[in-house]
DNA sequence: AACAGAATGTTACATTATAACAACTCTTAA
DNA sequence: TTAAGAGTTGTTATAATGTAACATTCTGTT
């Protein structure tokens, strides 16, 4: 584990962030939305489509794929979460508060994400970009090994 | 266009270094591996698994799914060419002769992709890891946005 | 209320990837 | 030389991930 905290606390702390965003950005927080982040932010890990489809089906009456994947594209794009990409699996966002590159060091041990706001990584790759006459408009950046918790 | 070179020399150039490299570490470099390592670098911009399985079946007989993953896991091992995550897709490595971390340019207009080695972006990496108490492995960058040429 | 646009429901399907087991091939060692 | 064993490939089936297309419902505005 990277970290401990209280995590109702952290989770509570995250959906009002995401409903002032939605209200400020005049877009609409729905149900589904809502519901769909609340899952996502109580795992509290990586979770993958159909795991949130199946814990809805569970909870709800059931639901199809389209319906988890709109909500997915709907908080992507407003970075309320991120898709980590070589798992497909998709994690709450810890800074949903403004425009950021998305840069994680993910445990392949406990399977934890840390999601990172390195203002070095970042001007690493914003000179990187610049140095090649590149236009970035968006990065990724995975950094998968070993947590603290797991190598000690 | 990230830039114009004779790509049917960097074919060749390539495919000798990986003829070199698997005799170096006493592992197969078998005709299937061959063919689909040589397909992926003629189309030099990522490639999909089943573009290369299409290909297969036109020119040889009929393959199956598996042929062309197995293919792609012994390669991605070796690291004679590397998955681009966000588009799962295939590319060729233009380093490969070295353990590094895999750092992209995307162009989101020709769909090409340039790999780099920036040592700048390395020691963020490495940096931005070691401060976290995180024992990386591997590393993966991609930057999206849009190239020079595209950009002019 | 009537409309327009956004969001959701629903069916079907497309794309990406792997499990499981059989068959073949290559090396090595009896 | 042949039997054993590991590695590779063939084959069938299916799992996992994601989207197109169109119908319906909801929401806010005239």
């Amino acid at each position: 584990m990277f970290k401990k905290h209280s995590h109702s606390n952290c989770m509570d702390t995250a959906m009002k962030r995401a409903e002032t965003l939605c209200n400020q950005r005049n877009i609409r927080f729905t149900p589904i939305r809502k519901k769909i982040l609340a899952l996502i932010l109580e795992q509290h890990m990586p979770i993958k489509a159909y795991d949130i489809l199946a814990k809805l089906s569970d909870a709800d009456h059931i639901e199809k794929p389209p319906t988890v994947y709109r909500a997915l594209e709907f908080l992507l794009e407003n970075q309320l979460i991120h898709k980590i990409d070589s798992s497909n699996s998709y994690i709450g966002c810890e800074f949903a508060h403004e425009q950021h590159e998305s840069q994680f060091l993910v445990c392949d041990s406990c399977n934890e994400v840390m999601e990172l706001q390195e203002p070095l990584l970042s001007s690493a790759l914003t000179e990187t970009s610049q140095s090649k006459g590149f236009v970035a408009r968006q990065s990724h950046v995975e950094i998968h090994g070993v947590c603290a918790d797991c190598a000690s």
